[in-house]
DNA sequence: AATCCGCACAACCGCAGGAGT
DNA sequence: AACTCCTGCGGTTGTGCGGAT
């Protein structure tokens, strides 16, 4: 596998893009779409490397761009979503309609991640208090707990005690998480119990169907019969069209994986080579 | 009024990996 | 098989803005 040579800076432009180049972008992609982006800048008479004008039409110009402050629901879906995929923006992102992984990637580094410190903060002053630990992930493995730091912080409790209090959002555009702090939303049913349910299987189906219950009518695995159950996987693969229906892009499947690999905690364990 | 500081977010960078030759 | 090209991803940085001091 040989490394992308380095975008030949000499001559190009950097930094923030302006209107004229926002345009000539836009107009490029409408006539021709982006079938090179290596070659795109130098079509569409722009001084950019192809890297950045991916980057501007993907995070910005996209007609599909949700704009605008990130939902209550969309904040909780992404605090799940990430206990169990990690640092896969982009999977994140696939899940949330209209939003980028770089959005969902900034939104996590400036709060949400926060209010997960302030969160785990929180837990550990409190379980100093206790007497008796308790080994609330002692079922996973060592690469579980180690391999993907989100898997480990499942106390929504105290999260939701945090956000109650703590959370403002950044900008004047209204955004519903102001409101309503009281009233959670169905993904966080499971804030209420403690960490053992994390050791049991019910964990995965209340979890994943606690995805399905938030407000994302366009996610493709409502439409897929028995996608709560893991050993629907088959079915799953067989009967998910592989296009995001809300970008008309190939996403080549994406949504399927980050369907399988939610689903792949559940599957019996596989021989070991 | 000036300065400092933290936040939000756009943009950049390096790397991984698939595809083509 | 080995190499290059290209795309996509995740981490990080730069910068503008608003609030605090």
């Amino acid at each position: 596998m040989g490394r992308a040579p380095c975008c030949e800076k000499m001559g190009l432009k950097r930094g923030p893009w302006s209107h004229e180049e926002d345009q000539l972008l836009i107009a490029y992609i409408k006539q021709h779409g982006h079938p090179n982006w290596r070659a795109l800048p130098k079509h569409a008479g722009l001084l950019r490397c192809g890297k950045s004008c991916r980057l501007r039409w993907i995070n910005y110009l996209r007609p599909d761009i949700k704009r605008g402050n990130f939902t209550k629901e969309e904040e909780d879906t992404i605090i799940h979503l990430h206990e169990m995929l990690g640092n896969r923006w982009s999977l994140i992102a696939a899940k949330l309609p209209g939003r980028t992984d770089n959005e969902i990637k900034n939104i996590w580094h400036t709060h949400l991640k926060k209010r997960l410190e302030n969160k785990e903060t929180i837990t550990h002053i409190s379980k100093k208090r206790q007497t008796k630990s308790k080994p609330a992930l002692s079922a996973q493995s060592p690469e579980e707990t180690t391999g993907s730091q989100c898997l480990v912080q499942p106390d929504h409790n105290s999260l939701d005690k945090v956000r109650s209090v703590s959370y403002q959002p950044s900008t004047s555009e209204s955004s519903s998480i102001t409101e309503a702090t009281n009233e959670l939303p169905s993904v966080t049913k499971h804030e209420e119990t403690n960490h053992e349910m994390f050791l049991d299987d019910s964990f995965w189906s209340e979890t994943l169907s606690g995805v399905g219950d938030n407000n994302m009518e366009s996610d493709p695995a409502k439409s897929i019969p028995g996608v709560e159950f893991p050993t629907s996987l088959l079915t799953m693969i067989e009967n998910t069209d592989t296009r995001n229906p809300n970008t008309g892009c190939n996403m080549d499947g994406i949504d399927l994986w980050s369907d399988i690999f939610m689903h792949i905690e559940e599957l019996p364990e596989l021989p070991e080579f």
